[in-house]
DNA sequence: GCCCCCATGTAGACACTGTCAAGTCGGCGG
DNA sequence: CCGCCGACTTGACAGTGTCTACATGGGGGC
């Protein structure tokens, strides 16, 4: 049986932010309405806002959400490739762009100013920038790589991940294979830093 | 005098574009609305019909109107910048940064699939695509990089720049001097490509 | 020079949205 | 056992995109 949620919803906040993924994910940003989404969760158009203020407050818990995951996804990554700073840095940026791919919809929400009014910087979107910066670092510090160049080496790894994620979603890369574009791409970028000037 | 637009008012549809830009530039894409243009352009809801079937298709015009600012902005830089491949490339790069900078709103618009429903590629889009993949292609010959890269090497420069820009616009890159970052981060990505694999 | 036509505009209506205010249910601590 | 308080409902309001119907008036055919 199911547990008849009866009155009280049990995880409603849970739900609706799933219900609100499913339907970023099928009908796109704009198709997302609070009361939409109430009503796929079987609850009144009012029900949502004793779990968020207002629509900008979903749309941030989402958001933090996804800073957590793509965090994760990195690190994953990490975990599963070689230990030398070469490999640690194409594997940050492989699980950069594998999140934006598993997770489109967490993905699009997370830059989107006008949604996130004053974006208090979410801590684990902090994490995942410091572990970039750091494998950005210490690939610098093994590959004798000079170190005036070190802000403008990381602004262009980041950029590099952040457009070619951003470019598969909405953009006009539409590839076959995108995990492999970006997996032949972070080695590109790799091998280049390390052959650096 | 003012011309006095009595009933005809002249070209409305320029005017609804140059509201519709200024509305998103001061209040976020949430913030425009055809009713609100419409009524800073001084006429009534329904009369922006007449020259867009909908809001999509204002959009859809407006992004149109960006892919032509940015193989200008391109092809400016390009035109005053030395004729050496690297120096041609380096010059694409940054005329894409600064035409996000330029015409943030133009930008933002012009990456957003729910927008453009199914996104016929516009022209302009495809010519400052092809420029970019020259300018990378012409470096490349004269720098004797391997040549079985080329794809990959072409979906890391625009990866680069359009990396750059979102994440000037819309992520957490907020830079003292953008044009200096975007500057020096194709300079030295033109460097790493000259050293090459 | 006149007149009609149709692009360009207006007016009103509808369903939908986010959000505010007030009422109702029902499990938990005393 | 009762009353309280959080979870949920109901109802209302302004604002939005879009539909249909109507008004206007400038320019081209006679």
């Amino acid at each position: 049986m199911t547990p008849r949620p009866a009155y009280h919803h049990g995880d409603l906040r849970r739900t609706l932010l799933d219900v609100s993924l499913a339907l970023i994910e099928e009908q796109g940003l704009a198709g997302l309405s609070l009361r939409e989404v109430a009503r796929r969760a079987g609850v009144t158009h009012q029900a949502p806002y004793h779990h968020f203020a207002d629509r900008p407050a979903l749309l941030a818990a989402l958001a933090d959400e996804g800073f957590l995951l793509l965090l994760a996804s990195m690190q994953e990554e990490q975990a599963k490739a070689h230990r030398a700073p070469a490999s640690q840095l194409a594997a940050a940026g492989r699980g950069y762009v594998h999140f934006a791919l598993a997770h489109p919809a967490h993905f699009r929400l997370m830059f989107r100013p006008e949604l996130c009014p004053d974006a208090p910087p979410s801590v684990a979107g902090g994490a995942s920038y410091q572990l970039l910066v750091d494998a950005v670092t210490a690939l610098q510090r093994s590959g004798g790589v000079p170190k005036k160049d070190a802000a403008t080496l990381i602004a262009l790894c980041w950029s590099a991940v952040h457009g070619l994620a951003s470019l598969f979603l909405d953009g006009g890369l539409a590839q076959a294979d995108p995990r492999r574009a970006a997996r032949e791409m972070m080695a590109l970028l790799v091998r280049l830093i390390a052959a650096g000037a």
